[in-house]
DNA sequence: CATGAATGAGCATTCATTCAT
DNA sequence: TATGAATGAATGCTCATTCAT
């Protein structure tokens, strides 16, 4: 092994090193960015408050994130990464079409209610978002809302739901659980994650009695 | 007659005009905060636009509320208030326990969807205020709830919706119709208002097939 | 003399007073908002430093004008009044055309000199507003080079300058006075101020002699 | 030819080449500050767009130049070089006296007109450069009005102008061309170029036939 | 030689709130 | 009752500069 070689593994390690830790601050930020967006709400977040928290100055931010809404846009773009998964896992977890659809009103209530700061920038707060962000990174928001409407579609080829327009039904479903959501993340001591999560029990079980042939 | 009478009648009818003054400068702040709020959303409402609205300046708007807090507040339960009517005015409105459930669901829609400043103030932001706010205002807001909790009770003493917890139930139709208003108003460009009103009809014919006996 | 007279006058009297102290505060600000200018230059000259110079807090800057621009152009505004009026009462103080030029471009120097701070935003630097201030208060502006104009026709008619495109021999005068306050401010130690004034001298006679008949 | 000779004339190589990147690179600074300093203007130039307009890291002008008034006054410098090789050309062009200068005058301000930038750095701003750097940096500056001071002095002694003060003469001429040049870089779109080219050719022929015995 | 990360100071601007009048 | 002047704190953001690597 030649000096060189030595070197080079060297410098190799010495960058990733820096990768790495310029990822995990980043990270830092995003963390720190949702838990102040999740105690103070949207209007009082400040990147100020998130340079406080990690330790770093303010223009420090402005090294990993081009502004203030590019932060909070990353933040929710994450949680669309992680909320994708999380219904993807769950539309694939089962090949019965109405245990799917079970599944998959529990898997979003959970997501929001374990990453509520990522579902209030992803459906409660800043929606201009969802729009107006350059195309290409359009994709997984709607996606989500893709995943729900297949297995809507499924489940009425397997005869489980009646026949429709399944945008229609999605959309239905879709709000009933975004109702849960919303109403557990906007008032915790009123309507308890107890009560939220019984009523998800209740709402499935409505929702396919409802909607069956 | 005497002068003393007169007198104090016009001390009274100048007593009463003040007072009819003061309510309407107050109500005009309303008005002014509602739809500033609405236009800009509540980050960017600011209380030295609602003064510039209403054409006096900013110490004045406290002359009527505490603080930035108390006006908004005041304007939330405005919106408790009209809403409790709305609902009471649909439930009133017939005998028949099925058609009752109806009239609300689209009573409670329209409302959020024809004054979104207040239904985002009641139900969708600063929702702190809901349990912070001292203890004897709070009865409006918790009985727009009662109202609903109460027709879903009838109902299922008329044998239209099955036995069952009653509480759990009108959690489940409440966000379910909340689902719909708060996606409406989040995301117009998204969820259109004709999807909105769409999708209430069929969470309605949803609801009642899914809970019937 | 009523009560309600005496009332009066003392309202009327507390009116005036704080009209006239809000004139001197704007004023103050001017001057501080000159004074910084010049010693710093543009661009280092900041609203908080003109805060601090007046001895207010920042925001009070902005109950005066509404923002940086516009104190700064109503400095320069102020200026071309100055600079209007002693262009006007040299072209009014002597009958005769050749005496006419010859004080013109001595005011035109002395105000220069004189208002250094105000001759720099004027014709030194953002000469951007020049041109994109509002139509109506241009006038001005313009009209200070109109005077100038003005005097070389009537120079022209007396005989005292030879016949030509009266515009072209403005410009050449208004370039030669220019450069030299421009060379006496912008190198005050290089220039100066008694080197400026010879050149004075100097240049007037060149003109005249330079475009005789 | 030994082998230290050849080491030694390879080192010699290498160290030229190195030299001239280097002096590449401070080139490229140097473009790229003109260029931004021409498109942005002094207040919003900044070293960070030079950087990236290079393609290198801030830090790296830290290694071609002390800091940003090193860079600025830099440029400046090569502004005054080329000035002075411009006017010595114009000087060296003819024999001629009178015709001399009319070819300096033209010179001058087609240098001005071609090298905004570099006009503005020398001449309108950050004119405090011109006394404070170093002694021994001062000479270029100071040559290129000696070079027209001189031509005076051989038109005074052509009988092309009059007798007098030399310096005097020179301050005139300077201040009418100056003028010229700064009032078309400072309002490009109130005082045209073509304003200012007609200018000149007016300007000269005033000066001269002003001027003469 | 060059970088990339970081900073500390600065800036224009806005705002809720106070208070003498 | 209403005002107008003022403040102090905050915010997003940019920049020249430093320095370990």
């Amino acid at each position: 092994m030649s000096n060189e070689t030595r070197a080079e593994r060297l410098r190799q390690a010495s960058h990733e090193r820096r990768e790495r830790e310029k990822q995990e601050l980043r990270q830092a930020i995003h963390e720190a960015a949702g838990e102040l967006f999740l105690e103070h709400g949207y209007q009082e977040f400040s990147l100020r408050q998130v340079a406080e928290a990690i330790g770093y100055s303010p223009g420090t931010i402005y090294l990993y994130f081009n502004d203030k809404d590019d932060l909070l846009f990353s933040v929710a773009d994450e949680g669309f990464f992680k909320f994708g998964q999380a219904l993807s896992q769950a539309a694939a977890g089962t090949g019965d079409a109405r245990q799917r659809l079970v599944d998959m009103a529990r898997a979003y209530v959970d997501f929001g209610l374990e990453n509520p700061e990522h579902y209030q920038l992803m459906f409660m707060q800043r929606t201009d978002y969802l729009l107006e962000r350059p195309q290409q990174d359009l994709r997984p928001r709607i996606d989500s809302f893709q995943i729900l409407q297949t297995a809507v579609e499924q489940a009425i080829a397997a005869g489980v739901l009646r026949a429709g327009d399944s945008l229609a039904i999605a959309d239905t479903i879709w709000a009933q659980f975004h109702g849960i959501v919303a109403l557990a993340i906007g008032m915790p001591g009123f309507y308890t994650p107890e009560r939220a999560r019984n009523a998800v029990d209740q709402a499935v079980t409505v929702m396919i009695e409802g909607l069956r042939p």
